[in-house]
DNA sequence: GTCTATAGGGCGATAGAC
DNA sequence: GTCTATCGCCCTATAGAC
């Protein structure tokens, strides 16, 4: 991060990355599959703490509610408390679409695990998909007005107030 | 496709693509940014289709009525004529990871095509942000099982149960 | 069209941890 | 003595500069 704030992602060579972190390019490679995964080394620990989240909900819980609740516990335990990490991060990915793109990839890796989850609950399939992608856009979206706005409004708060404008446009 | 289709995605290097194609190597990267690329020629074509069929909606239209029914007349104009291509295609896409995530990044973008005409037409930009993205997510999810089952629904049948299965959940 | 940097994979050698 | 992390050097394809 500290050379890609400093020179930009395309202008950092994974040479340099790895002369700073004291290993050889060699090595940084049988860490990270790409140069852009190295930016994403938070994802299992957020996946982790959805997926935790969203098995401790309460029996018979909507689906729904469930992905929103998981979704807003992870928010609170692995973002908030990194945020100024996660807002660099963020600004980083969001300009340069190589890594937006991989972005987007994880998060519907996330919903995968969300998906799963649910259906481990005994939510039938197509439920559990709707819910779980419903649930990434809605976190994707919060996310995004979160990482603009320092300041403003927490991130589980903004996860409700997504979801809000998403009920008044389709109910 | 044809060449992905026989050896792989990665097992086919773009000076292969280049002799099939009867060009060099230099003249490939000058269409195509990149070997991914390759595979969305049509994504333009699908987008101008849904912006073109949102903007000619019915005025006063709420805005999620607009997006599908945008998202339907395209599907039934530029996917379901090309069905045997488009389904071959989307096998490629959905087993390799890198072709998934170009993938998304186009729908990212289709949906930024959807939320522009929905603001050209007065929705306000919240509304018309939520709504491109719950249409994108439903054309998303439609298209899968459309891929997956040749010989099902048609494409705009599965939109429409995509949508219903989203309404019966959430409101 | 030419020329070049760099991503990224393969594989054997080596050094320290247990 | 085994296991694992790193290194070192090889290689090729992608993709960008000019």
């Amino acid at each position: 991060m500290e050379l890609f704030l400093e020179q930009g992602f395309d202008e950092t060579a994974v040479v340099e990355i790895a002369a700073r972190a004291g290993v050889t390019e060699r090595t940084f490679f049988r860490y990270f599959a790409d140069k852009r995964e190295a930016l994403f080394t938070g994802t299992p620990i957020l996946a982790g703490a959805v997926a935790d989240a969203a098995a401790e909900a309460t029996p018979d819980s909507p689906p729904i509610t469930v992905v929103l609740a998981a979704l807003k516990t992870a928010a609170r335990e692995v973002i908030e408390p990194r945020a100024v990490y996660a807002r660099r991060r963020a600004y980083i990915i969001r300009t340069h679409p190589d890594l937006h793109e991989r972005e987007l990839l994880k998060l519907t890796q996330l919903a995968d695990v969300l998906r799963t989850t649910l259906q481990a609950r005994d939510v039938d399939e197509a439920a559990a998909a709707v819910a779980a992608d419903v649930g990434i856009a809605v976190f994707s979206g919060a996310f995004y007005r979160w990482a603009e706005a320092a300041g403003g409004p927490d991130l589980p708060a903004l996860i409700d107030e997504t979801y809000a404008d998403l009920r008044k446009l389709i109910c």
